[in-house]
DNA sequence: GGAAAAGCGTGTTTTTTAGCATACCTTTGT
DNA sequence: ACAAAGGTATGCTAAAAAACACGCTTTTCC
C-alpha cells in the first residue's frame, strides 16, 4: 500500500492487454509505448508516454481491465502508486480531481485526431506525421534534427498502421528524396517543411 | 448563464470542429453523431450520442476548441449547460467530478479499440461491426431485429471508414448471403451469429 | 406537378496496400 | 569466433479498396 520505483528493460511489458489495473504508474525515466493488439499478430501503438508523465490509471477508472498494453521502447524508470492511494485522494482533492480530468480529456481529443489520420490519410502521409509526431514528443539530439528516439522498422510501422516492409519501403524513399536521412535506427530530418506537406496532402 | 431546451432538425448542425466549447450539452430525445472531417471532404463518425447522454464537454476541460463535429442524425432535443455553471460545482463537488472522469476513461478506451477496429478490420468487418454497434447502440424496432435507427449509406459509410460505393455493395453483399435484410435504409438483422463471426474475422 | 437534387445500385478500372520470397547484414549468446 | 536469430532491404505478386462512370429511384422544393 505504498510507492515503489522499479526499472524495466527495453522491451520488457510493464501491462497487458486484460490485466487488471491496480496501480497508477509513473514514467520517471525512459520511453514506453501503448499499444494494442489487432488482427495476425499486428500491433497498434495508440499513444506514447515521456517522462514525466502518468499512464496506466484509464481503465482503473473507468472499472475495466486493460484495452492496450504498455511495454518500454528503452531501459525505464517507473514508479508504481497503487490505484488505493489515488482513490481516496481524488475523493476529497478537487484539484487532483481536475488534474485527471484535464488529462483525460486531452488524452481523448488526441485520440480522434489520430483515429482518422490513421484511417484516412495514405502510406506516406502516415509515416511522414509518425517522424514529426515523433520529434515533437521526444525531441532531437544535440544537432537539433537527429530524432533522439531510435525505433525499430516493425515499431514505425506499429505507430504508422502499416506492414514492416511497407515502413522499410517507404523510409527509403523518404531518404531518396531527401526529407530524412537514415543510419540505421538513426532518422535525421532534413526538409521538415517538406515532411509537414507530405503529412497533410498524403 | 443558464440551462435551455431547444431542438435541433435532422441533419443540423450542432457544433462544428474549430468552434469555442461554452457549453456541456445533455441530449434529451434523437441520436446525434459526433465526427471529424477528414482527407477529400470524407468524414469519420467517431461517437454517436444517445437518449440520455451528455456530450460536448470534452473540449471545454481541456481547454481547446472543439477538434469534432456534433450534428442530428434525427430530430432531436438538447439541454445547452453552461459550462461556467459546471465548473463551479466540479470544483466542490467530488461526486460530479468522478462522474466525468468516469466517463471520460470510458470515451478513451472505447476511441482506442475503435481506431484499431477501423484501421485493421477489412471492410466486411468493419461494416458487420457497425451494424452491431448501431443495434447495441440504438437498439432495434418492436419486432427485435431491425436497426431502429435509419442512416443514409454516406452515414453508414462514415461510420465505417469506407466510400459510400463500398458501403452499398457490401451492404447488399450482406443481404444476399442473408445476414442482414435491406429495404431503403430499414436495416433489418437476420443472422447475427454470421454478422458477428464476420465482424471478427474481417 | 414537375424539375432538380440527392441518394442508391452496379459494373469497370486504377491505385494502394498487403503478402511473400529471398538475400544480406547485425546483434546476441555460447 | 561462430552459429543462430532477429532485423533490414528489395523485388514481385496478389488482394483490397478507391475512383469513376452511368442509369435508376426517391426526395425536396418551387
Amino acid at each position: 500500500m505504498h510507492m515503489v520505483v522499479r526499472t524495466f528493460e527495453k522491451n520488457e511489458i510493464i501491462y497487458s492487454e486484460g490485466d487488471e489495473p491496480k496501480n497508477l504508474l509513473c514514467l520517471i525515466k525512459g520511453k514506453v509505448k501503448i499499444y494494442k493488439e489487432g488482427v495476425g499478430g499486428r500491433n497498434q501503438i495508440v499513444r506514447v508516454v515521456r517522462p514525466v508523465e502518468y499512464f496506466g490509471y484509464r481503465a482503473a477508472f473507468s472499472e475495466e481491465n486493460y484495452v492496450t498494453g504498455a511495454a518500454a521502447f528503452e531501459a525505464s524508470t517507473i514508479a508504481i502508486i497503487p490505484m488505493r492511494l489515488i482513490y481516496s485522494i481524488v475523493d476529497r482533492n478537487a484539484h487532483l480531481c481536475n488534474f485527471f480530468i484535464r488529462k483525460l480529456a486531452k488524452a481523448l481529443g488526441k485520440s480522434d485526431e489520430r483515429t482518422v489520420n490513421l484511417t484516412q490519410k495514405h502510406i506516406r502521409g502516415r509515416l511522414a506525421e509518425s517522424i514529426l509526431f515523433l520529434k515533437e514528443n521526444y525531441g532531437v539530439e544535440e544537432d537539433g534534427c537527429t530524432l533522439s528516439i531510435y525505433l525499430s522498422r516493425e515499431d514505425m510501422a506499429n505507430l504508422s498502421n502499416m506492414t514492416t516492409s511497407n515502413a522499410i519501403r517507404t523510409l527509403s524513399l523518404f531518404a531518396q528524396e531527401k526529407m530524412i536521412a537514415i543510419d540505421g535506427r538513426k532518422i535525421k530530418i532534413i526538409n521538415e517543411e517538406a515532411l509537414r506537406k507530405t503529412s497533410e496532402i498524403g
